[in-house]
DNA sequence: AATTGTTTATTGATTAGTCAATTATTGTTT
DNA sequence: AAACAATAATTGACTAATCAATAAACAATT
């Protein structure tokens, strides 16, 4: 009756089973959780706080930085940036150097949405470490790892 | 005296260490990897392949299904149903219990894009799970859940 | 200096995904 | 049965994200 498909599947094999599938939900809810958090702590989107958070660490000074050092699309930092240059958060200029490039600065407003929310998304970050125990946090990255370089090959079976 | 700065920010943190940085990459590059396979195995795209695969699976007969057994969005079963019926993949008809739902199957060539392409995401799953060693395999699935769990909360700091 | 090629950013077009409102059907209560 | 609530699906409007094409500035070569 439970008519396993002609392929030997597992009849109804478990989606939660499906490791690629638990990505996309874990992804999902931290993804929630996030713009729950920013939205109501700063009235701001998931992609501006990467921003603001990239520039107020002085992770990136450039939006050239936040290419290289994140995957956000270059097309959506440059529309992010814009729009957090019109809610007045972010100032944009030109490199002397190399004027190409879009150096960028918090302005006083942006510096103190960053300081206001800084501390929530580390607790949150924190919750999420110590949601795990001793062994599993050290392990985690290293699966990470490995998974990513899992993810790139392209060629499986015939 | 390396763990976590208390409040002040230690400047330049590795973008890496943040475990939701670390999931959204992770997503991004699954997600990559399946939308290359399934463009070059069937032709489809992951929303596609999510439907067929659970109908074809058996692990849903209908919309319905889908919505609770996955994260879909209804809105976009109904377009991703609507466009497997225009390319011929699916058919479509309500059920003679409850005339709301409704009841998906594959048709002769659904079930060929099924069958074509099942084999090439199992071996996917798989090379995923043995990209981990015995130990981190049994780990991942418990780690996942905690995460997931400590991603429904929304309350943090003062 | 003129060329060629590369990098950075922007723009327009398109797709993916979400949200709110609506319709049709079913279930529940009076 | 009538009224009300709940569920399933659809639709339109909107946001998020991606892709392709372009423009501007720079680098390297001849």
């Amino acid at each position: 009756m439970s008519a396993s498909p002609a392929t030997t599947d597992a009849p109804h094999r478990e989606l939660t089973k499906f490791l690629s599938y638990r990505v996309v939900r874990l992804h999902h809810a931290l993804n929630a959780q996030a713009i729950a958090v920013l939205e109501r702590v700063a009235g701001i989107t998931l992609a501006q706080w990467r921003v603001i958070a990239m520039v107020g660490s002085g992770a990136a000074t450039s939006s050239r930085d936040i290419v290289r050092k994140s995957i956000i699309d270059p097309a959506l930092i440059s529309r992010t940036v814009k729009g957090l240059e019109d809610a007045g958060l972010l100032t944009t200029s030109r490199l002397k150097n190399d004027r190409r490039v879009i150096s960028l600065s918090l302005t006083p407003s942006g510096q103190d949405v960053y300081d206001r929310t800084l501390p929530r998304m580390q607790a949150r970050q924190e919750a999420l470490i110590e949601a795990l125990d001793p062994a599993e946090q050290d392990a985690i990255f290293l699966i990470f790892d490995k998974l990513e370089m899992a993810a790139d090959r392209r060629e499986f079976g015939g």
